[in-house]
DNA sequence: CTGATTAAGGATATCTTCATCCTTTTCTAT
DNA sequence: ATAGAAAAGGATGAAGATATCCTTAATCAG
């Protein structure tokens, strides 16, 4: 609803990257998209992407796989959102004007941005390594 | 990004008629869509379903044309959006998951019920009346 | 070096959403 | 009654999202 299928599998898998990281270790597509439950071909384009964007590392060959690309940093939902969906969820109007601001309002502009606004900070203060841990902890689900 | 175009079509007509209402008038197909900027026979589709679900009426014929089902009724625009979208909007799990509430939470469940809630409440207490009297003061927009 | 394994890439298929077209029905005015 | 106007309904088309398949390239073990 909020985001495309690509975006929810994108999600999915970098979060379950995550939760499975430890140095050296690479997860193949067969293994990452039963635990996401998703259609391993179309899994396998959108690890493409993510690999476009510099989100996750691939290795091809035996013992290759794929692994969250710098592992240290602070990863946001934010960030696996705006790479796949971009950023029109945060941007675009709702009511599908072409200019629409504050200056410029359509009818339901005010309405709006105060969601949009709460999506964002939620989006951009929501880190992949927090509910990583949900996960690890099984408090959190991926799938079902 | 939030709705369907299907929707955003849907709840523009809502307001237009609203903006325009006055006792005994109808709005025709090209007056709506030409004020809404949206494709005709598309637009028409649209208000067919609006006219299934009761939320305006239709005449046939010379004069015939569109007007708001009940003019007095406090009319938000949830109804309009569940109407056309369904509550998918509300109700889904942003992860896609079948199961996915507090007692069996999604990974990302307790971030998003948040937003959701926002958003559901921004759009039951929203009426249509008053983005409408917004547009009648050219205070805000329905196209451009 | 060879064969096995795994990801990358390109082409294609399917499904849904968005959109149009044409005919039929209903209504009004004359 | 009839002609014109306008919405309803059904069939069809176009585009984008979702999904699959097959071939190629890279890597590793032996």
């Amino acid at each position: 609803m909020f985001f495309s299928k690509t975006c929810e599998y994108a999600i999915k898998t970098m979060i379950y990257l995550k939760a499975e990281h430890r140095e050296g270790k690479r997860l193949g597509l067969k293994d990452i998209s039963s635990h996401i439950n998703s259609p391993e071909p179309f899994t396998a384009k959108i690890l493409q992407q993510l690999v476009r964007h510099d989100l996750i590392d691939s290795v091809r060959g035996p013992h290759g796989g794929f692994s969250i690309k710098d592992p240290n940093a602070q990863l946001s939902l934010l960030q696996i959102v705006t790479a796949i969906d971009g950023d029109g969820i945060i941007r675009k109007c709702v009511l599908g004007l072409d200019e629409c601001s504050a200056e410029h309002p359509c009818a339901v502009h005010d309405e709006f941005v105060v969601v949009r606004d709460h999506l964002a900070s939620i989006l951009a203060n929501t880190s992949v390594k927090t509910v990583a841990d949900g996960v690890k902890n099984h408090r959190k689900v991926l799938t079902r």
